[in-house]
DNA sequence: CAAACTACTGGAAACGATACCAACAATAGA
DNA sequence: TCTATTGTTGGTATCGTTTCCAGTAGTTTG
């Protein structure tokens, strides 16, 4: 621990031997100023390691170069990476990232978020544990700095968002399965209280238009983001009477996949054996698992660098707009027909 | 966006009819103010919602109740743990976490560190890509603010540190594969530029010490944080000369351990049967799978709280210390015994 | 050659708080 | 009655910048 008190402004006016303000208008690089004035004052600066006191700036200039991230939980492998991309487009701007952990609750959400505002972020980022509620929409829209919602929506805001098209990967995944000859499906999911929830319902319900008979047979189940949560439910299905046994599962983000998956080892199900299974959101370390498990991708990295170059742009005055990345099926081996799992089924039956 | 100016103190003054320093002396309890004036003062900062400037108080008193944490990757879940616990122990005295990401570049990290400086956090943690540099050793007795390391080591230096008894944990898991009959073992693990790779092949070799054996024919394989490392050596060593195959594996760290079980999948390979195997760093997606993996664990949140009070203790005063915290063996199904391994690999041969 | 620019530069007032110091009144002690 | 002491308060410098305003010198224009 080193006392030497900081080297200020003042400093380097004294070396160069001229005003303060001088001094400040070189290193904003203000145009107004002689190339003597500018070369004194660098030389004095870089002999002296001056650098300028980032709080008093913020103080005088009530900006920080600071951008703010509340998010649910960014343990969670799409934030890490949405986390990320947004550092990468961020720091090479010369801006720094703050990120809060909102821990699940709303209230300390909000706390994060004035928090972040006192401390004079330019931007806030949200991925916030719950969307579209009165509370989140007034402190949003009365937020004086400019604001990106990150795979969350809220409308009628004047405010930028960056949202996945949810839909169409998993009306597609669904789409699949019908034609494998399912239809009795369940989707198991996370909380309705964010626009991804809702989406991939939607896109489900969607998918199973083509086959009236699947869309009596298969529904959804929304609730926590929690494994407990989705290992409870899916138990109870999958053990449930017989003949309604869904014959294909999909599984909507990271902690309902591990609560699914948690299940089937618990009761012995073999995926893509005893049920169809698709999930949704890949994970790193699906790769260690025979056979491979078909899912529904998204590149959380470029939303990252989309919500970050959109909050950049507002900073800059841009106004606000909304932006959508595309989500994928990919069919792997767990994407199997009717038949096989009923042919599964029967022989098991038998034994 | 609302453009209405923030409320200083000088509103509050005016409000309650008194000078700025009596504010600010009842909203930071300083003991020489009356009753009728504190009553007057926090009346009107309450009327008119007033909450002091975080900005402005850092610049005046040089402090920001802020405590920044350097990490190589917050994403790995035992870092995500450690956070969840500086953050319990941290908001509730008041202090906010600043969480920046090393990007597994130390020039990068320390980067971070000066910016953290710059802002004036009141305590610096650290969790560093490498331990024990020049620069880094450097860096670290130059920072005028308290340091405490968690996980990474650097000696003779006057900082705080909590940190793993890594050798226990490994060492019992090492002497229970030898009594199980093993002689032949490999520890396969991330960098030894850190403190825990250090250790942990310190204790497989203290562990190995009780057979002679053992020692002769046991090695580790240290490298880098990554799953694809960790696979290719993996494959390696099981592919190679049959006789010197090894019968039990260890693997220290999630990427590892995620590369080893890869490398198994690609190979056939069914951990418990073919090989015996523990990991050191329980993961919470391994409850899926069968049969349950043996792990060496640690308790992350734990550590985090440790570190939030140590360093809350040295920004109070308290002299710099170091605590260690304990790891734990659970045997679970893949401690098979060398018989059972050699018994399934020449029925594997008969065929 | 006076007037009007242009190109710089320095001084000083903010930004919003804290903390030191002096001043004051009321009480206690001599 | 006079001085010391205690408790409470207001004024003001300060933290390290930025930015507005004036002022100077040199250049151009009518």
């Amino acid at each position: 621990m080193t006392k030497s008190r900081q080297v200020t402004i003042h400093d380097v006016a004294t070396r160069a031997g001229v005003a303060v303000s001088s001094v400040s208008r070189v290193l904003s690089n203000h145009p107004d100023v002689s190339i003597d004035m500018k070369r004194r004052v660098e030389d004095a600066a870089r002999e002296l390691g001056y650098s300028p006191d980032p709080v008093a700036q913020s103080l005088r200039r009530g900006s920080s170069r600071l951008i703010g991230y509340v998010v649910r939980d960014f343990a969670t492998p799409f934030f890490s990476d949405v986390i990320e991309g947004l550092e990468s487009v961020l720091n090479s701007s010369g801006y720094t990232l703050l990120v809060m952990n909102g821990g699940g609750s709303q209230t300390q959400e909000i706390e994060r978020m004035t928090m972040l505002k006192q401390r004079r972020v330019d931007g806030l980022l949200l991925s916030t544990v719950v969307d579209s509620t009165p509370k989140l929409r007034k402190i949003v829209s009365a937020y004086d700095k400019p604001v990106v919602l990150i795979d969350r929506d809220l409308d009628n805001l004047d405010i930028g968002r960056t949202l996945f098209d949810h839909v169409t990967g998993i009306k597609a995944a669904t789409n699949d399965l019908v034609n494998l000859g399912h239809t009795s499906m369940v989707l198991v999911t996370g909380s309705p209280d964010v626009r991804p929830t809702r989406e991939r319902v939607k896109g489900f319900l969607e998918g199973l238009m083509t086959s009236p008979e699947a869309m009596k047979k298969s529904f959804e189940i929304t609730g926590a983001f929690s494994a407990a949560f989705a290992r409870k439910e899916t138990t109870a299905v999958m053990t449930g009477n017989p003949a309604k046994r869904p014959t294909a599962i999909l599984s909507g983000g990271v902690q309902a996949t591990i609560g699914v998956l948690e299940s089937f080892s618990e009761l012995g199900i073999r995926p893509g054996r005893d049920v169809a299974l698709v999930v949704v959101d890949d994970l790193p370390w699906l790769r260690i698992l025979r056979p491979r498990i078909s899912a529904v991708s998204r590149d959380a990295e470029a939303m990252g660098r989309a919500a970050a170059t959109m909050i950049l742009d507002q900073i800059g005055g841009v106004k606000p707009s909304t932006i959508y990345l595309p989500t994928s099926y990919e069919a792997r081996d767990t994407s199997s027909s009717l038949e096989d799992v009923m042919a599964y089924r029967t022989k098991m039956q038998r034994k």
